[in-house]
DNA sequence: CTTGAGGATGCAAGCGGTTTGCAATTTTCC
DNA sequence: GGAAAATTGCAAACCGCTTGCATCCTCAAG
């Protein structure tokens, strides 16, 4: 389905995080450190695009754990900071490793046919989120946006 | 998903008491107007921030038709780019009438605590949209951008 | 090293939004 | 009016996701 993306494209920023790190914070957040908890962040450190839940769950592979368990731990990571959550609109939110430290907010252009996605580095959108919250009196505000389209493999039917 | 050439169809349509723009187009789009069909847009005509089809279906009221009804006209008038559907990330897909004519696109901000919805008018992304499809190859390219925040009245738990 | 409290997992059931198969009905055209 | 085709209602199913509950595991205190 989804095919890596060739290299020069993104130089994506999922610095590979000594194992110890992870676990450190999951410590800080009170969270045991499981079998299952340490392969999905094992699998997500490994990918440099967002995965589904059924993803995930395939690339664990002989660790065949329960969704519910991989569904439960993405809402714990994601709240510890850990893992981030995206929803391109196809029904399954995905999700990767959150960028180190820095917000490391961006966004991804995705084919529509084929499901490869492409990272895009920089989200120049902030100060017209601010000006656009000042104008409308909105506060905590954020934003979701991403592109669509047939990547240069899809357009010949 | 073909339409009739313009010229050549319904000629007697023209001189008949006036219908709404809107049943006009569903016979051009070769879709029957029934009464369900003619309720719907009659509800998406009297809002004008999008609706879920929940929200349609109590709008339609005494006429209480089948959720698969809605759901499928919802499809069918998509397709025929009457409707305009948005995803604000909560599970249930919006809809709105579509802009007369002009490609009519616009994003939303929308407030997370009660729902309130603001449209903005312009969007600023198309020129930045081609030069990503550009620089990546990609062809029929689209996005979608909205943003989300507390509305002023609900800043105030 | 043992132990136990509370977190985490597996399982199964359930939920909300959406789709679909099919028979019955409605719209449209003649 | 009557036939062909589109549309509807109904029920069941689907999909992603959540939850209740009994059991299991982790980890720190002893």
């Amino acid at each position: 389905m989804s095919r890596p993306c060739p290299q020069h494209q993104h130089p994506h920023r999922l610095i590979q995080q000594p194992l110890s790190d992870l676990t450190d914070k999951l410590r800080q957040g009170e969270l045991k450190i499981t079998i299952p908890r340490q392969a999905i962040l094992d699998v997500l450190r490994k990918h440099s695009s967002p995965l589904t839940i059924k993803e995930i769950h395939t690339s664990l592979g002989k660790l065949d754990c329960d969704l519910a368990t991989i569904y439960r731990n993405m809402h714990t990571l994601e709240r510890m900071g850990l893992v981030r959550r995206y929803d391109f609109g196809d029904g399954a939110a995905r999700f990767e490793l959150s960028p180190e430290e820095g917000d490391g907010h961006h966004h991804h252009l995705v084919c529509t046919r084929c499901a490869r996605i492409v990272e895009l580095d920089d989200c120049f959108l902030n100060e017209f989120q601010d000006q656009l919250a000042r104008r409308h009196g909105f506060t905590q505000i954020s934003h979701r946006m991403e592109f669509f389209g047939l990547c240069p493999n899809c357009q010949v039917p």
